[in-house]
DNA sequence: AGCACGCCGACT
DNA sequence: GTCGGCGTGCTC
């Protein structure tokens, strides 16, 4: 009897829609199952590392199976809880498994023969390494960057990715998009007294060499009475280099002459770590009592329903109650997920959680490095220290084995939704999905609630708590509307601004007060146009014109990300005579300069914030009062609170009301709430100027009243009248190829197909406002089902249509995205 | 999606 | 004669 050949089913990085079967070499001592990670070649040359997802003993007839490499790790680095939840999102949201697979680990995590491997210069060796290892690291140190493929070339082997990620492991290597920036981003030096001069007798002999450098004796007496005192300080309680040079202003020389002497010893800091010897873990705050209602409000709720939408108006001290739901949680030994917008992290909610939460809290960023996030992915699989993550929308994959709750904090926000690649999941929905499998509890918080997530919470799917009142006495502010097509016709505008707005802004500097301006950028961004002919600077590759940088004199597609410099003169007529048009940012700047030349302005945009750093200095400077009027997109309406703000203008209210989309009053209203909560400090009433050419408009009116639910009731109305959400769901199907005439062709025919099914359920096809996109031809059909319907069958027949598409010869080469719950 | 294989046009 | 364009088919 011979004994049956195994077989394992891999998911692989591909965006192919199934599985591939290897089988598993008899003399492989290692018995594979599911949730491990495997190496397997694909194709003729590409190696990747892929997650088992079954072990069978049935052998594939049509193929012969090719045996796995190697085996990376002996227990499963994706849970079977997570396998569920990959099959959930892959058939949900019409994506491969492998999509999926892609967007829910670390990079760190997912090694392929191409991966670019580099050298970590910084690396110290601490244990003996095999020489194969050893001949690795010497052979990347000379050439810095390889590929894995090289590195198996080099070594005359088949595969070193075993071997690669040992070495990841060490800290010896990186692996691919790793930027070392980032990396850099997170340290900072610091100094301590060196070892050998931590003792009482060593310290006094120092002070006694130094008796004659006046400079470092200071140096070193500054350490000592920064660390907390002597005693610390002889514990090697560490100061950050900056903060020692601010008070001993030029003495890097003294610094390094005392580094030198081995007195000082540098090394370079996690500045994310908080210090928990120095800054004691903050106790948490007594509630207000409309707070304390809250709380028990959703206890309460919590009681009998899974998901709580928790209304509470801006600076009602949400976080405040978020940190005691935690702390409960916490103290029955489960694990919280607490979601954040990607924009709203890097700001005052880590510092404020960590300084409660310490060691427990793992904080999971896009902007963190990919070593950082497989350490965190690390300890939850391996239950150790994290018990709070604060993370982004990604952070739903982690692996949690005991998950209790999970907040998503600005619930309505359009970022938790991923638009490309696939998957394109919503965070906060499957975020819901992900809390129901581990039979946790949801906490949804807004100020300004997703239309949709409202009307769960009428219909009793969701629990409702409202938090009405500010905290601190703080007042809303008054919102003044002004009136930009009076003030034309009168002739008192001043470029963008009016009267009115000038007028606060005015007061608000005499005041030593600060002002937040508001330009809200969709559809706005600023172009090249010329004089003489009306030209425009349009894409190569996509149907929209490039928006202009003037800090990079640079052309830039937003789509493509295609950049040119800017033209000197017209393509067209060769006239020199180009001037931008828009407005943006940039020039909102360039004239409140001019109108208020003694002000400090500062601005806030996708390209001022590139960088994690300058987003936050841009904020600390404005906090530190470094700055009187900031300028800003979207981006500060992000769960940013500052204590001086009396006046917050809104140029243009009306583009983000004229926008053709159902949800453009939506958005509108939470846009202009959001950023008016952005006024007012303690005791005194902050005031909004809203500049509109239509103040007569609804959505107007309730941003004024800050009446959410009016604003609620006129959409809700409109959206069962036109049949959207949340009464219906969509999918989006975009197809595309290069072929204008191809791609019309074969959206026509599937509407058909599709409309033979689903009848009047079947929108377009119609072409998306910007049609072609590198290079490719866009054009979509949106289907519309009501609430109740079976989405697996829906998505059943409707691949069935688009596969009988795309098996035509003539189409084979168009390309169909879905899009579930667009937003 | 990559990526290699293969069949026709501009060059040494 | 070859280098290389991108059309086509495949990946366990």
């Amino acid at each position: 009897m011979t004994v049956p050949e195994t077989f394992v089913d891999v998911i692989l990085p591909v965006p192919l829609p199934r599985l591939f079967t290897y089988c598993v070499p008899p003399e492989m001592a290692e018995i594979p199952e599911p949730g491990i990670r495997v190496v397997v070649p694909f194709g003729k040359k590409k190696q990747y590392s892929g997650i088992v997802f079954s072990v069978h003993q049935n052998k594939p007839k049509d193929y012969e199976t090719k045996p796995i490499l190697s085996i990376l790790e002996s227990s499963p680095i994706v849970t079977s809880a997570q396998l569920a939840f990959w099959e959930w999102m892959a058939e949900y949201y019409q994506c491969t498994l492998g999509e999926v697979y892609k967007a829910a680990l670390p990079s760190g995590l997912k090694l392929e023969s191409e991966t670019r491997v580099y050298y970590n210069p910084d690396y110290i060796q601490l244990d003996d390494l095999p020489e194969k290892a050893t001949k690795t690291l010497l052979f990347l140190s000379e050439k810095k960057v390889c590929t894995v493929q090289e590195i198996n070339t080099f070594l005359g082997q088949k595969s070193s990715m075993p071997l690669l990620h040992k070495l990841m492991e060490e800290g010896a290597v990186f692996v691919s998009e790793r930027l070392k920036e980032s990396y850099k981003a997170k340290t900072e030096n610091h100094l301590r007294i060196a070892e050998p001069y931590r003792t009482e007798q060593k310290l006094h002999e120092a002070f006694n060499v130094l008796e004659k450098a006046p400079r470092q004796l200071n140096l070193l007496m500054t350490l000592i009475q920064k660390a907390g005192g002597a005693g610390n300080a002889l514990k090697g309680q560490s100061v950050a280099r900056k903060e020692l040079l601010e008070e001993n202003s030029s003495a890097t020389a003294a610094l390094n002459e005392l580094i030198k002497k081995d007195i000082f010893e540098q090394f370079p800091m996690e500045i994310g770590r908080l210090d928990l010897s120095k800054d004691k873990i903050q106790q948490k705050s007594s509630f207000s009592p409309a707070q304390h209602k809250a709380y028990e409000e959703i206890e309460k709720a919590f009681e009998q329903q899974t998901v709580v939408l928790f209304h509470g108006v801006t600076s009602s001290g949400k976080t405040e109650i978020y940190i005691h739901l935690i702390e409960k949680h916490l103290s029955r030994g489960e694990q919280v997920l607490y979601l954040l917008p990607e924009i709203a992290l890097t700001t005052q909610i880590t510092t404020r959680l960590k300084r409660h939460f310490g060691n427990k809290l793992g904080i999971y960023h896009s902007k963190f490095s990919s070593e950082e996030r497989v350490e965190i992915y690390r300890d939850l699989l391996e239950n150790q220290n994290y018990q709070v993550i604060l993370g982004v929308r990604s952070s739903i994959f982690l692996p949690f084995n005991n998950l209790g709750l999970v907040i998503v904090d600005e619930e309505h926000e359009h970022s938790f939704k991923q638009f490309d690649p696939a998957p394109r999941y919503h965070a906060r929905d499957a975020g819901i999905m992900l809390a129901h499998k581990h039979k946790a509890k949801v906490l949804l918080g807004t100020a300004t609630p997703a239309i949709e997530s409202y009307y769960n919470a009428q219909k009793g799917k969701y629990a409702l708590v409202e938090l009405k009142t500010r905290h601190e006495d703080i007042q809303l502010p008054r919102i003044l509307v002004a009136d930009t097509r009076e003030a034309r016709r009168k002739k008192q505008m001043k470029s963008h601004f009016t009267p009115l707005l000038l007028e606060h802004i005015q007061q608000s500097l005499d005041d030593k007060q600060q002002v937040i301006l508001f330009q809200n950028r969709r559809g706005f961004s600023p172009f090249l146009e010329c004089n003489v002919c009306s030209w425009v600077p349009k894409c190569n590759y996509c149907d929209v014109s490039m928006t202009y940088h003037k800090k990079m004199n640079q052309l830039v597609c937003h789509y493509c990300g295609h950049t040119v410099t800017t033209p000197s003169t017209c393509n067209a007529c060769g006239s020199p005579a180009l001037s931008t048009q828009g407005f943006g940012t940039e020039k909102i700047e360039e004239e409140i300069k001019l109108m208020f030349p003694e002000s400090r302005v500062s601005r806030m945009d996708l390209d001022t914030t590139r960088s994690k750093k300058s987003y936050q200095k841009i904020i600390s400077d404005f906090e530190d009062g470094k700055v009187d009027i900031l300028i800003g997109t979207q981006m500060i309406t992000k769960g940013l609170d500052f204590d001086n703000v009396s006046v917050v203008g809104i140029l243009n209210a009306d583009n983000m009301l004229n926008i053709p989309d159902f949800r453009a009053f939506e958005r509108g209203f939470q846009m202009m709430a959001q950023v008016s909560g952005r006024a007012g400090r303690k005791n005194k009433r902050g005031t909004v100027v809203l500049q509109t050419s239509s103040p007569d408009h609804p959505i107007i009116g309730y941003v004024v009243e800050n009446d959410y639910q009016t604003m609620y009731r006129t959409q809700i109305e409109e959206r069962q009248l036109y049949k959207y959400p949340p009464y219906y769901r969509l999918i989006n199907l975009t197809l595309r190829h290069k072929n204008k005439g191809v791609v019309e062709k074969a959206a026509d025919e599937l509407a058909a197909r599709l409309r033979a099914i689903f009848r009047d359920r079947v929108l377009g096809p119609q072409e998306p406002p910007v049609a072609r996109v590198q290079n490719l031809y866009l054009t979509r059909i949106i289907l519309k089902f009501e609430k109740g319907h079976a989405p697996s069958y829906v998505k059943q027949l409707m691949n069935d249509a688009t596969n009988a598409i795309l098996s035509q010869p003539q189409w084979k080469y168009v390309t169909i995205q879905t899009d579930v719950d667009p937003l």
